[in-house]
DNA sequence: GTTCGTGCAAACGGTTTGCAACAAT
DNA sequence: ATTGTTGCAAACCGTTTGCACGAAC
């Protein structure tokens, strides 16, 4: 049985090709990937794929929280397979997202801001990875 | 004598009336504009501004160091008078960004993350303002 | 009289929307 | 038959660019 179909299943989302055609590639590339780079790169297994249906797809596991989104690029949202907290740092020659585990880094201090009611918040990071490509 | 004409004046500008303006103004508000807002907001006081130049300008004083983007909406940029490091706090409901001061939080484990050369970081917060307006 | 700055309009790139054709139930 | 899904094209919005007019050295 295939996996990415009982994800959607889950959900309440008809599997159609297109969708998992989408969720699919997202699972499988490690990548922070545009909606234009999952309409490209879709396209090459699934030809008659068209841009508002990724669009249209990518909205809609975002909404049932089958992935989120982060705005961490100029110009464009990314989509992101992983749903839980974490950090990211950005490498800014390549334009490349890493994901850092949540455990990896530790802030203090949020809880003596007073006024704010934080829901959630994250580390940024920009700057190059040095060494293993 | 003007500490805005002083300033661009500092980084080799030519105070023009339109960048006197633009600057002017984004020291004088404390909101994080996007150009669009620092287009319709001088246009006020000096109706005469195109959008072109408008974002000319804002382009020019980020080169020249007087201003910074931040990327922390979606679809736009945002313009931080602050060049200094700081965090972010986004309000969900209004979209409001507040800076919060550096000193403030702190971020501890980074230097364990091994190759990644981080040139800069910053703690992303969203949440709710609570109580004060 | 060059150089620099401005305004306008067109172009551009990512995203959304309206709509007609088409499945699926 | 109704509902949901797709593809296409047009619309949209933030931003950039090309170009001609005008101001400043």
């Amino acid at each position: 049985m295939d996996e990415t179909i009982a994800m959607l299943r889950a959900r309440g989302i008809q599997p159609t090709q297109q969708r998992v055609a989408v969720l699919r590639h997202i699972l499988k590339v490690m990548e922070h990937l545009s909606a234009d780079e999952v309409l490209a790169q879709v396209r090459r297994e699934c030809p008659m794929i068209s841009r508002a249906t990724v669009y249209n797809t990518l909205n809609l596991l975002v909404r049932k929280d089958l992935l989120r989104t982060q705005i961490l690029k100029e110009g464009t949202v990314v989509f992101d397979r992983n749903v839980s907290p974490h950090h990211h740092f950005i490498d800014e020659a390549s334009g490349r997202i890493y994901d850092i585990p949540w455990s990896a880094l530790k802030v203090s201090g949020e809880k003596s801001l007073e006024g704010y009611e934080i829901r959630e918040y994250q580390v940024v990071m920009r700057g190059r990875r040095r060494g293993q490509k």
